[in-house]
DNA sequence: CTTTTTGTTACGGTTAACCGTAACTAGTGG
DNA sequence: CCACTAGTTACGGTTAACCGTAACAAAAAG
């Protein structure tokens, strides 16, 4: 059973809702926070105490407003959470489509149920609720097959960091010298060309521009 | 005052929250809708009957799931509302940046109040009402700042089209000929390069790649 | 220690993109 | 009708990107 929850989410709206959830599906207790250091905190004391939480209920992405943070994004809090309490369910409420991340929340297990805030988000939540206390794990297959489609291919660091500097203005062929300084492996041009060929043959790209907004979009950047 | 407000949010958190937060207002009357076209209609015959909306809370995307709708999108409505209904007030509820739009929203003066999802939602909606309640429009400056910083360059219909060619592959060489046969009045090879050029300059950018990045996160494509 | 495999680098030719200049066109105003 | 201006197009030279091939290096297998 599923007793005792935290609620890791910066938006009020969302997470007053969540709340409200919670209530109706009559969880014993649960907690709230607005940051990421402010759950991980709790979710300490908690350990400490012996009394854990079976489940984090986390958004992805956090606004940063004035407040200075250790922590400021979901993958981040849930590693550090994981560290701490290895068992504890995790459930990612999440409002946008972030492919590359989710796809390695997905690869790595990390995470027990995925609810995306979307048109039927509080039924969806409520199911996940009910797959989590039976044992069993949940993901809308919509994402699933979102993931398969739009990340089929898989980008190294070195691909990602070609990318990246692109992205930021660098020429293909001053990218070397980068690569040199910071004594990343493969450096030459002709490393750097041959894969980025390479990725657009697979992902069935003209050109460098269109990968860039594939990258864009995925979250890649 | 605001007495019969109708909310049109798909996320089903975020519309049970902003419920919640009319209750706390003490606002009379309320409705609610998860799609675009019921809004719409609620509009329509609310006007009809001669009771009408004082207020549309709005957000901006909406997400498409499998049944058919007429309107699927935050600013179409706004449009189609306020041709029906010109002076109902009318206040954002969006959860993403997306610069282009939200520039588009200021300049035209289609919208009275801006409030994004974020960590004091709640607050800032409320605030928002009691703005709008004494005839005063709401924008946190945040915002505006926002806007001035990411969208000081002035995208032609021109520019957006040649951008959205290269994003999807078009090579420039080939760009013409499409242009020809949709009758786009520039349509030279050199059009192209000299406008591309210029873009880069204004804003800064050392290569193609970088302002394709930069028009995927603004929402341009 | 050799062979094979895999990956990296170097080089040259080809194509596309870039950039300046000049010719041409259309619209404006005298 | 003739300048004048702004915008468009045509052209040629330069640079960057692309692509194949072969040499080379490093690790894996024999």
């Amino acid at each position: 059973m599923i007793d005792k929850v935290i609620i890791a989410e910066d938006q009020e709206f969302a997470n007053l809702s969540v709340q409200k959830t919670m209530d109706d599906l009559k969880v014993k207790q649960y907690d709230y926070a607005f940051y990421c250091d402010d759950a991980l905190a709790k979710i300490q004391l908690a350990q400490k105490k012996g009394e854990p939480y079976d489940l984090l209920i986390t958004d992805l992405s956090f606004e940063d407003d004035g407040t200075a943070q250790k922590i400021n994004d979901g993958i981040e809090l849930i590693r550090a959470v994981r560290s701490i309490q290895p068992g504890i369910l995790i459930l990612i409420l999440s409002g946008q489509y972030r492919p590359v991340d989710i796809h390695n929340l997905f690869e790595n297990h990390e995470v027990d149920a995925y609810v995306r805030k979307a048109r039927h988000d509080v039924q969806e939540l409520k199911a996940a609720m009910d797959a989590l206390s039976k044992g069993q794990r949940y993901y809308p297959r919509s994402l699933a097959q979102l993931i398969k489609r739009s990340n089929t291919y898989e980008f190294t660091e070195f691909d990602i960091t070609i990318i990246r500097l692109l992205s930021e203005g660098y020429q293909q062929n001053k990218i070397p010298d980068y690569l040199k300084e910071h004594n990343i492996k493969p450096s030459s041009l002709s490393s750097i060309e041959k894969r980025l060929n390479q990725i657009r043959e697979e992902l069935g790209f003209a050109n460098n521009q269109q990968l860039m907004v594939f990258c864009s979009n995925a979250g890649l950047l």
